[in-house]
This record gives C-alpha cells, sequence and structure tokens, in this order.
DNA sequence: TCTGGGGTCCTAGGACCC
DNA sequence: TCTGGGGTCCTAGGACCC
C-alpha cells in the first residue's frame, strides 16, 4: 500500500514528445511539380474524386470544409478558380518515404503514427532551447524534402498534438511551438475539447451536453465520472492532458490486419464483375502481405450496395473465410475470396462497393504447416517473381485472370497529377521552352 | 449521375462451462 | 410456488484516428 502510494507521488516526465506533422501534405505534394499552385486555392479529392481531403491554407479561407462531397462543391470551386485534384498516392506515399527517412537520420526515436505525421521522443534534458532545435529541424526536412513541416513539442503525445496545432495556427510560433515545460491548465482554456486527439464527434456532443467544453473543463473532471462514459480510452487522453503519459512511442509496427476495398465507378450488378473487382483486391491485399512478411490465417469479403441511396434497397453483407492455413498465396486468397463471394451474392441488387479484410496475421518464418500440407516452394518463388516484376514495371503487369483486364468498373480519376517521382516516363522535364 | 479508404481499440452481451 | 454464480471466450458494434 505505502509503496505504491509513494509510486505516485515520483516525477513522471522524463521524456519529451514532438509532433512532426506535414503541412497540408497532399497540397504540398502537388505544388512540389507544380510551383504554379503557391498562393493558389488548391484541393485534392479522395479516391474516387469523392470528397475533398486535403486544402490550401487559401482553400480553407474560402470556407471549404473537410470531407465536403466533390459534387456538392463543384460549382463553388469554379467559381473561386481553386485548382482541384484527384489523389495521387503513388506520389503522397514516396514523398512521405523521404520525409520519414530524413527525420529518422536526424532522430533516433520516430514513430510513424500515419503518411504525414510522426512522434519523435527525446530525453527531457537533451536539449536547452527546444524551440530553436525544433527550427533546425524543420528547416532541414524543407530543404532535403522540399515539404513544411510543422512540429509542436509536449510532455506527453496528446499535449504535443496540441502544440503541434498551435504551431500550424499561430503566426507567432513560426511552425514550432514548444509546450513541453508549460503549466496545461494555461493553454488548456482556449482548447475546445472537440479538437482534442481522442474526443471525436460523438464524445463532443457528449461532453458538451454536460456543460464541458474546453480542456480545461476536462481535466477537471472526475475520473471514475470520465471512465464510464468515455471509456478507457477517454481516461488516458484526459491523463495525457494533465501531462501524465499513458500513450507511449511505438517505434516498431507491423499491422494487425490488411484492407483493400473502392467503391465502384458505376452501381454494378453482375456477379462476374464483383469477381473481378474482389480477385483485383485481394491482389493489392496479398502484395501489402508480402510486403511486411506476413500470413494470413483468416480472410473476410464484404459487399455493400450505396448508403445514401433513397430509392434503392440497402444490402451489406460479409463472409469470414478461415484459412486451413495462413497464406500469403494470391491464388488461394483469391479462391477463398470468391468462394465467399458466392455466398453473400444477391442477384437483383445494385453494388456500389465490394472489399477484402486479411487478418489473423503471422509473420511468413514462423509459419505453422497443417499436417498434411507440403510446403510448395515454387509457389513462394511465383509470388516473389510476381512482386519483382509488378514493382518494377506496374502493379498489374502480370496478375490473375480472375481480375479482370480492362476493369471497367473502376473509377476513373480524371485530375490525376503524374507520378512525378516513381514512374520514369512521368519525370518533371526541364526545358529552354520555360515548361516544368 | 456523383458522399474515401485504411486502420486501431474498447465494451456489452451472448454462449458456454463448471 | 423454487430456477446459482462466476469465469472465459467470442463477436458485433461503436468510437476514434489519419
Amino acid at each position: 500500500m505505502g509503496s505504491s502510494h509513494l509510486r505516485h507521488s515520483q516525477p513522471v516526465t522524463k521524456y519529451i514528445f514532438g509532433l512532426v506533422d506535414c503541412n497540408n501534405f497532399y497540397v504540398s505534394c502537388e505544388r512540389l511539380f507544380n510551383p504554379k499552385l503557391e498562393k493558389q486555392p488548391v484541393v485534392v479529392l479522395s479516391n474516387n474524386d469523392g470528397c475533398i481531403i486535403a486544402r490550401s491554407n487559401e482553400a480553407k479561407a474560402l470556407g471549404i470544409a473537410m470531407g465536403t462531397p466533390f459534387f456538392k462543391a463543384a460549382a463553388f470551386l469554379r467559381q473561386h478558380g481553386v485548382k482541384v485534384f484527384s489523389s495521387n498516392y503513388p506520389l503522397y506515399g514516396d514523398m512521405s518515404w523521404r520525409v520519414m527517412t530524413t527525420l529518422k537520420k536526424l532522430e533516433p526515436e520516430v514513430e510513424v503514427y500515419s503518411i504525414d505525421e510522426a512522434f519523435i521522443r527525446l530525453p527531457q534534458q537533451a536539449l536547452p532551447d527546444l524551440e530553436g532545435y525544433g527550427k533546425r529541424l524543420r528547416s532541414t526536412i524543407k530543404q532535403h524534402t522540399g515539404i513544411p513541416v510543422s512540429i509542436g513539442f509536449g510532455p506527453t503525445k496528446t499535449l504535443a498534438k496540441i502544440a503541434n496545432r498551435l504551431a500550424k495556427k499561430e503566426n507567432k510560433y513560426q511552425g514550432v511551438c514548444d509546450l513541453s515545460s508549460v503549466h496545461p491548465e494555461s493553454f488548456l482554456a482556449g482548447c475546445p475539447v472537440g479538437d482534442i486527439w481522442g474526443i471525436g464527434r460523438r464524445n463532443s456532443e457528449k461532453l458538451h451536453q454536460q456543460g464541458i467544453t474546453s480542456g480545461l473543463d476536462l481535466i477537471k473532471c472526475d475520473d471514475d465520472w470520465i471512465r464510464k462514459r468515455l471509456t478507457i480510452s477517454g481516461l488516458r487522453t484526459v491523463m495525457e492532458l494533465r501531462a501524465i503519459p499513458c500513450i507511449e512511442l511505438e517505434k516498431t509496427s507491423k499491422s494487425k490486419s490488411i484492407s483493400s476495398s473502392k467503391s465502384f465507378g458505376y452501381q454494378v450488378e453482375h456477379l462476374s464483375e464483383l469477381r473481378e473487382a474482389a480477385a483485383t483486391y485481394v491482389t493489392q491485399a496479398a502484395v501489402k502481405l508480402r510486403l511486411q512478411q506476413s500470413l494470413a490465417g483468416c480472410l473476410q469479403i464484404y459487399v455493400t450496395t450505396n448508403r445514401f441511396s433513397k430509392t434503392q434497397p440497402c444490402y451489406a453483407a460479409k463472409e469470414i473465410i478461415n484459412l486451413p492455413e495462413a497464406t500469403a498465396d494470391t491464388g488461394i486468397l483469391i479462391k477463398s475470396a470468391l468462394q465467399g463471394l458466392e455466398k453473400i451474392y444477391r442477384p437483383g441488387l445494385r453494388y456500389q462497393k465490394t472489399g477484402v479484410v486479411l487478418s489473423h496475421l503471422v509473420a511468413a518464418s514462423r509459419r505453422q504447416l497443417s499436417l498434411f500440407t507440403r510446403t510448395n516452394k515454387n509457389r513462394d518463388r511465383l509470388m516473389t517473381a510476381l512482386d519483382l516484376i509488378n514493382g518494377r514495371w506496374g502493379r498489374f503487369t502480370i496478375q490473375h485472370g480472375a481480375a479482370g483486364f480492362s476493369k471497367p468498373w473502376q473509377h476513373r480519376q480524371e485530375m490525376k497529377s503524374p507520378a512525378y517521382t516513381t514512374r520514369w516516363t512521368d519525370l518533371p522535364k526541364v526545358g529552354s521552352s520555360g515548361q516544368l
């Protein structure tokens, strides 16, 4: 009893967390190879040109909200001369890799948190001038990759997130905000509860109903009350706001599931088209699976009709297939997926989307064989060859016939920029004509 | 006509067992 | 007339993140 009491009163902060976040990342990537976009309102659309998922500061200033359906905003965008791009993931993925690689060269403890964000962790006493250090980090990343970033420092990840938001929002910080030695109460009053990392729309509404609107209100709440209403995750967030670290830096991350799905370009009715799409997504998921050197023990396939439709019947179904043994073999996975698809397919419906999820992942090196199967080295070598060829010449250079060839059900992306950094034929050209 | 895609974690409640 | 209680495991659904 006594010792646990003592443990609570010991100083807990040993580290400082930093959050390095690329500014308007997708827009910044587009601007890199198209400098005319500088100072212009620019937006980038989601996968099927469905929603707006990235906006330049100029576009934000026009009042364009995150997640707006493109078809609703199209006229407004045209009217204000906003430049619109389909998302170009090969480009963003490659630029992300460059930013993260640069950061890892400068910092030993890095957690790549998303395509455009990374946490870093520093020993508390290491740097007297954290702000100056942040500015150097920032300018090095900008110099090496061309991507502008903002950096926030705090005693916990959640507070580093808040610092990062301030660094972006308020000009006085010039991209770097250090809250590591500031008492949280001094800035949490100005922090709306819905802007806090871990408090989403639902919980924000719930808290507002109780009159809790700022971070300061939140840290004053009773722990049991929080625990009961926001679950243990909510309590962790509140502790973090009180500068007590509860969320660790995770340097290694292998995902626990891999999924691949996409909405169709038109409403699909025929099983044959669904089969092609399912096989295509299995193929893509299997590539990711092999890339992280894992095997899947379970495959899930699902289909849905358009959930927004007011005229069509709504249908969503899934089939889960436990594989007899974990595998990363595209052929085996396709076969299972198609069997599952047969079971959930209902004729006469207009489908909007299909997708697959691979789960129960295990490391390929620790493969469990069932009693009656023999290893087939040739299949493994086939997959390796497939990945090599497709990696070099494009991802559908060689594929299973089941995935289809013309893929008419695919969505077009009409405003996509070239793969400047990942495809030879799309390399930007420098010439005397003045054209980039 | 047109509303993304890819993840994680937590909990309640049912099924089952002794 | 009365109908245990406690543990574990699994899953669906909800909430969150970018």
